[in-house]
DNA sequence: AACTTTTATCGTAATATTACGATTAAATAA
DNA sequence: TTATTTAATCGTAATATTACGATAAAAGTT
């Protein structure tokens, strides 16, 4: 069919591969990266940074929006995009606890 | 138009954002979830774990073996899975390096 | 008020993903 | 050899994503 079936998996097993979706796509590694190099992070910058339009920018600062990883404040007529950190410590840490048993487990076969 | 345009990214981009999109669906991780449970991994037994059909299963596998995570060997008839924890290690190496600046990084607004 | 700048949203088309049943292929068992 | 078992692949339909141009909305400027 080709929805994906959410409910029939748990909140936890949803949360973590929502916040991975949202990074796996390269424009939003590469939206990332730029609101890491520029401190002033206006949409404006982002556009002309990346080799996309902006509504297809737009589209993508929205889904990083939606999982929280990042935040907007709106300033005049711009908006100042950035990390947000706390966001991404939480991130980090629901990662590292999967990470780190994956990596220690024994290849049986 | 709607294809992803890898070709305008770097491949430390492209890489990446591959690695965290095959994560991105909770079927993945809980057959991540599986193959760190159960030690013998034969795909049988994530099928019988999963609500998800045979076919479907096997195509999400494919996925995971595609980036390297899992790896399977044939075992007569069927086929165990398991963690491929040399390349967890290095996807965990990956993230973790951006992950660490990420955390760091003060909310300019 | 009229204009400009900036970003979000709308409408759309193309491609990708998800899911399933049916079939195939490969190995074992009878 | 002829089943049987197991997993991959094929064919398909439905939904989701990606991308763009055009338009709208909101704030600042003249």
């Amino acid at each position: 069919m080709g929805i994906t079936k959410s409910d029939k998996f748990t909140n936890q097993q949803n949360d973590l591969a929502n916040l991975f979706k949202a990074l796996g796509h390269p424009a939003r590694i590469a939206i990332i990266q730029t609101l890491l190099k520029r401190q002033a992070c206006v949409c404006g910058d982002i556009v002309e940074d990346l080799p996309l339009s902006q509504s297809t920018i737009s589209q993508h600062l929205a889904e990083l929006k939606k999982v929280g990883l990042i935040k907007g404040t709106i300033t005049g007529p711009s908006v100042c995009y950035c990390i947000n950190a706390s966001a991404w410590a939480k991130a980090k840490t629901e990662m590292d606890k999967i990470m780190s048993v994956l990596i220690k487990t024994p290849s049986v076969c």
